[in-house]
DNA sequence: TTAAAGTTTCAATAATTTTTGAAAGTTTAA
DNA sequence: TTAAACTTTCAAAAATTATTGAAACTTTAA
């Protein structure tokens, strides 16, 4: 295999994961591009590279950035903006986690602590409803704490765990 | 708040964080009732609780038996099918995990793989590429086998583990 | 200022995904 | 067997989500 042909398997491969977990195609893509990139590009470089519109290409940059991911620069005496990623993977992951926990699970467990707080009336119904509820909440909570502690650590942190403690 | 409405609520955010990783609202919704519903129910059931069609109903809950969380069973005497889900949250995370490292991680542990290995030329696209590439693949393989090792314990070495190390 | 270079917005359109419902299929009791 | 009870399948329709492209906007060099 050839450079260009791992480089397009690589970011279709990227794409259609980002579908899988909620991010959408073009905006993985875009990533995958800028990750294996040695040089920002510009906004018409990203365009060309992936076929994709300007408008696709800004919107999706732009989420990019709000994630914390993609950030501008520009080039000295050039007009135009340049944009490069997050390129130590585990920073990368990093600031995933750090995203998902605050968009996703910290809403949910605000609710599951919600509707968990039901008052029991006896049935079963409400018992069961309130047991699983609650463990739910504190199966995220777990999950959610692990997480940022795996994830908040020097890089090399995560394989240093699992080889002194799992093996 | 009472039953009704934190039920309601808990199917409906449920329902939309399925979305936002990937399994669609039905399957999600249809999970979510049967984790809350101290019997098992039948499709007429669901179709009726939920409101939606057989086809869907059915098309669901046949996905969740293939993920493993969901199984038939049937009264003594009675033609019609029952549906009951895994009801312990940490073994349901765990064939979670499972499923997902193997439709999902390991696939693109493999794609990785494949792309890090082509052979450099020099010029500063291929280093940069195979570099990031082989990083992802490391990255991806350690966070996999952290999950399985995480997920394999009996229920309540998360909660164990973190209360030891991570202090 | 002005106008060229560049970026963002957003309504319209395209693509994808989900859902429906009715027909086909299956199982079992009699 | 048969037929009733139930489940599955799948093409068509609906709903949702992503993408385009052109107009509006912003920035800056002259």
């Amino acid at each position: 295999m050839e450079y260009l042909e791992a480089r397009d398997k690589f970011i279709q491969t990227w794409g259609s994961l980002g579908t899988l977990w909620g991010i959408n195609k073009a905006m993985a893509q875009i990533h995958a591009l800028l990750l294996i990139s040695p040089e920002p590009l510009s906004m018409e470089d990203v365009m060309e590279e992936l076929h994709i519109s300007r408008g696709n290409t800004s919107m999706n940059l732009r989420q990019l950035i709000d994630w914390g991911i993609v950030y501008k620069t520009s080039k000295a005496g050039e007009r135009k903006e340049y944009f490069g990623t997050e390129k130590d993977v585990n920073e990368l992951a990093k600031q995933i986690a750090r995203e998902r926990s605050r968009r996703e699970i910290q809403p949910t467990l605000k609710i599951l602590k919600e509707v968990s707080a039901i008052e029991a009336d006896g049935s079963d119904k409400t018992k069961e409803f309130i047991k699983q509820t609650k463990a739910l909440h504190e199966l995220a909570e777990t999950a959610d704490s692990l997480m940022n502690r795996v994830v908040n650590q020097e890089a090399n942190w995560v394989t240093k765990t699992l080889i002194k403690l799992l093996k």
